[in-house]
DNA sequence: TCTATATTTCTAAAATAATGGAAATATGCT
DNA sequence: AGCATATTTCCATTATTTTAGAAATATAGA
């Protein structure tokens, strides 16, 4: 992880919509359709394809095609290394008391 | 947490600037004076203001003022409870493996 | 009071991002 | 082939964000 890419994948869910679908996808335990994220979250389809789009593009979902569908999931493993750069080092390194740096959140 | 309060804090970290002064100061055991903030970054002083504004608008970091000096901290438990919120109900609830949910990353 | 230092506010130009309708593409079904 | 469904690309408009110099404000010390 560095600084370009943790931005990146930031800016990627520091939005409204983006959020949304991000955490629909972190808490469903199957892959989404395309169409499914539209339904859901009411967000018209060249949108969501938009957003999509730059949520892959940041590397915090991935996508499957099956026929017409596209599935999406979270790459849990990007963002759980997105996670660990933001506390990387945190209050200076030795001294912090409940510091769980190399620890993922969620799956791994 | 909420979706607005989420999206504001990782607006405000979502920037190449911004993630760095945040980072710095999550990483400093003692506060610093935007003074030294603006020296460590090389960051003109109305666009560190300008930034520094923004982190603490969104709650992600505190100031404390002493004589003409602005020491800033990160909140740390502002920032956990974004880390929280983003990785909440992983994977469908109770299925995900390694789900750490109440836990703090980085001191509390 | 006068001067130096620390930081913020003001400003306006420049850059970047978001929106969603319409058209295009791709797949599957009959 | 012809039609329906799923998704993406194109596009122009609109909105938001970023930048840093100059001026303003605030505090400290001589």
């Amino acid at each position: 992880m560095n600084e370009q890419v943790a931005v990146t994948a930031l800016s990627a869910i520091a939005h409204e919509g983006r959020l949304a679908i991000f955490r629909l996808l972190v808490q469903s335990a199957d892959a989404v359709a395309a169409g499914d994220i539209a339904a859901a979250l009411a967000i018209p389809a060249s949108t969501l394809s938009f957003h999509l789009k730059a949520l892959q593009q940041a590397g915090l979902i991935v996508v499957r095609q099956e026929g017409r569908f596209m599935y999406y999931s979270p790459n849990r493993e990007a963002f759980n290394s997105l996670l660990a750069y933001l506390t990387e080092n945190c209050c200076g390194g030795g001294g912090c008391p409940i510091a769980h740096q190399g620890e993922s959140r969620c799956q791994a």
